[in-house]
DNA sequence: ACGAGCGCCTGTCGGC
DNA sequence: TGCCGACAGGCGCTCG
């Protein structure tokens, strides 16, 4: 499921505390925020990326999750004393839910806090890694600009796409370019923008590079809206996977002209795009 | 500097 | 029905 959007959706879900009503009843929230983590269990290896398996436990028990965040596509876990981080790449989630829960096929990493409750990493395709680190930099700092953010701005997204020469669609997805798109934002971003997906990143003129601006922001603000895409066996009551106008669209109508939607490979990637609305 | 190919993994789907 | 290849929301590596 894991691109920008949904990866906010889940850093929402992880903050979001539980609630007192007015009538004195209380609904359990699914925050992690104020939680303390007594202790770990990997149940696959690799899903570990720093540090070693055998240091995890003494690096993280006893630490309490002090805050939750996102930057691209990591999820930032802010402890007392050091970071978490997550990548879900193509098939990871996250809940968080009670001990006495069954565990599921696909449970990878278990981190079990001291109030009889867990968060649990299941991923399908085992590709997810989970970061234990002092210095969140070390796996954070080669990310590009932060696409929703306040500093981000047309002007920037022209002077970086004329610093390289490349086809817009792979280097859209370059994290190192920006960070946070993958192939359904990129490609749904570009259509919005009228641009080709193999057109050279140094060609495009001031006026494109504001349309591309803002079709970013605006597909990456409505997929948050809609709490993400769900797609296959990943489900996380978002909807956005409804509104697509190119992804997997192929061979059918454009919204915008009504010409068919084609798809090609570009950078190794599946890529839809409307011939008329998105001209060479 | 850039693009292509491949590895890492499991699961689903369509064609024969 | 069963088998087999293509494909899948990502990314790091090597090689021209």
């Amino acid at each position: 499921m894991p691109e920008l959007p949904e990866v906010e959706t889940i850093a929402r879900f992880l903050r979001n505390s539980s609630v007192f009503t007015s009538t004195g009843g209380y609904v359990p929230g699914s925050g992690v925020i104020g939680k303390v983590i007594h202790s770990t269990e990997l149940l696959w290896e690799r899903t570990l990326a720093d540090p070693t398996p055998a240091d995890l436990n003494a690096r993280l028990a006893g630490q309490e999750i002090q805050a939750v965040d996102r930057r691209g596509k990591f999820l930032v876990l802010e402890l007392s004393r050091g970071w978490l981080l997550f990548h879900l790449r193509m098939s990871g989630d996250i809940r968080v839910e009670s001990e006495s829960k069954e565990r599921l096929q696909h449970d990878r990493a278990i981190f079990h806090f001291a109030d009889d409750t867990r968060l649990v990493f299941n991923d399908t395709r085992k590709f997810g890694r989970i970061w234990a680190v002092d210095n969140p930099l070390s796996v954070l700092g080669a990310l590009g600009p932060e696409p929703m953010g306040d500093s981000f701005s047309a002007d920037q997204l022209f002077q970086l796409s004329h610093s390289r020469s490349r086809e817009l669609k792979p280097l859209l997805m370059d994290q190192t370019f920006l960070a946070g798109l993958g192939n359904i934002y990129t490609d749904e971003s570009l259509h919005r923008a009228g641009l080709h997906p193999r057109r050279k990143s140094s060609s495009l003129t001031r006026m494109e590079s504001e349309r591309l601006f803002h079709a970013i922001r605006d597909v990456l603000e409505e997929g948050i809206r809609r709490n993400g895409a769900s797609i296959d066996w990943v489900y996380r009551g978002g909807d956005f996977q409804n509104y697509f106008r190119v992804y997997q669209r192929q061979g059918e109508p454009c919204t915008t002209c009504g010409t068919e939607i084609k798809r090609i490979v570009v950078g190794q990637r599946g890529t839809h795009y409307c011939p008329k609305c998105q001209p060479l």
